[in-house]
DNA sequence: TGAATTTATGTATTTAACTACGTAGTTTTA
DNA sequence: TAAAACTACGTAGTTAAATACATAAATTCA
């Protein structure tokens, strides 16, 4: 083994990012392997769409976790694809309402039996003695009560008082 | 709960991706609560030749996972801080070996009792019911027997002969 | 032993996210 | 009811990684 995966906790955002990575090209194959015109990196987008219907910019960006000016260059990227369609909110003008375009609604007809592949192989990878996914969603809940920042301040401060 | 984080393993090199950045700013600020000028991307390189103090180009790549194009330029950023040195290997005309220069090998002592409480906090984070750094470790060794994209493959195969 | 292959490094460009900042509507409040 | 504050969106620029390509040194082999 290499040294990064062996030094335990401390090369933690490295390991994700590396996995993250390396998914994340594999997904790509698999829809070229399907001839699909689809980038993993839309999947947010437009997993959230084919759920909530219509969204403003910020309400997605908040679903998939991103800054809005990144839900807006993929949102240019899938209006440009014509995969996504937007119009203004009447009762706010500030507000431009997202929703699937009728291409869009056909690819995720398309799509759907490709990401019932890609979960059931994705759960072969993460179904172990500790489940990725679970271990995730367990870190995120303890982030959420107290931030890794705040953490290590706590720590730090419990040292000096010894 | 957003919906990105209620699609299972849909969604994972997501995932992975948000808490890798998450985690990598609170390192950022922990570094700037200790007055010690020192960015987390740093970690890898630095680490390495801390463990094994000279190294080529191309064997620090593979340390730490990255492509030697990424490593190249933390190295350059490295050396403008005089964090690190390196000499042309005599044996090897090609190659360039890298060490921790003196200032490194300080900022190395300095650092240490800051990597252990950020060890000790991502400890806290991780250790839950299904622990985050096992699950990664168990995870890549899957993928490292058969790839996400190869799984697939066969999934879809045992779908087709049904 | 010289031609072909491999290895090590470096450069240029791309990608996919971010932060910072600006503008224009909407809401609140003195 | 006008000023202040807030919200939604957009643009510009940055960052941190990647891929693709180029060059030079070392090694292999016919």
């Amino acid at each position: 083994m290499n040294i990064i995966n062996s030094v335990g906790a401390l090369a933690l955002s490295t390991r994700l990012q590396v996995l993250s990575e390396q998914l994340r090209k594999d997904g790509a194959l698999l829809y070229k392997e399907y001839d699909i015109n689809f980038e993993p990196k839309w999947f947010p987008v437009i997993y959230t769409l084919h759920q909530k219907k219509e969204l403003s910019v910020v309400e997605i960006a908040t679903e998939i976790g991103y800054s809005h000016p990144s839900t807006i260059s993929l949102l240019k990227e899938l209006e440009k694809e014509k995969i996504v369609q937007s119009k203004k909110d009447k009762a706010d003008e500030r507000k431009r309402i997202i929703s699937l375009s009728t291409k869009g609604e056909e690819l995720i007809v398309k799509m759907l039996p490709v990401w019932s592949i890609i979960n059931s192989a994705l759960e072969e990878i993460i179904d172990n003695e500790n489940n990725l996914l679970k271990a995730i969603n367990e870190a995120e809940e303890k982030i959420k009560r107290s931030s890794f920042f705040q953490r290590a301040l706590i720590i730090k401060e419990k040292a000096g008082l010894k």
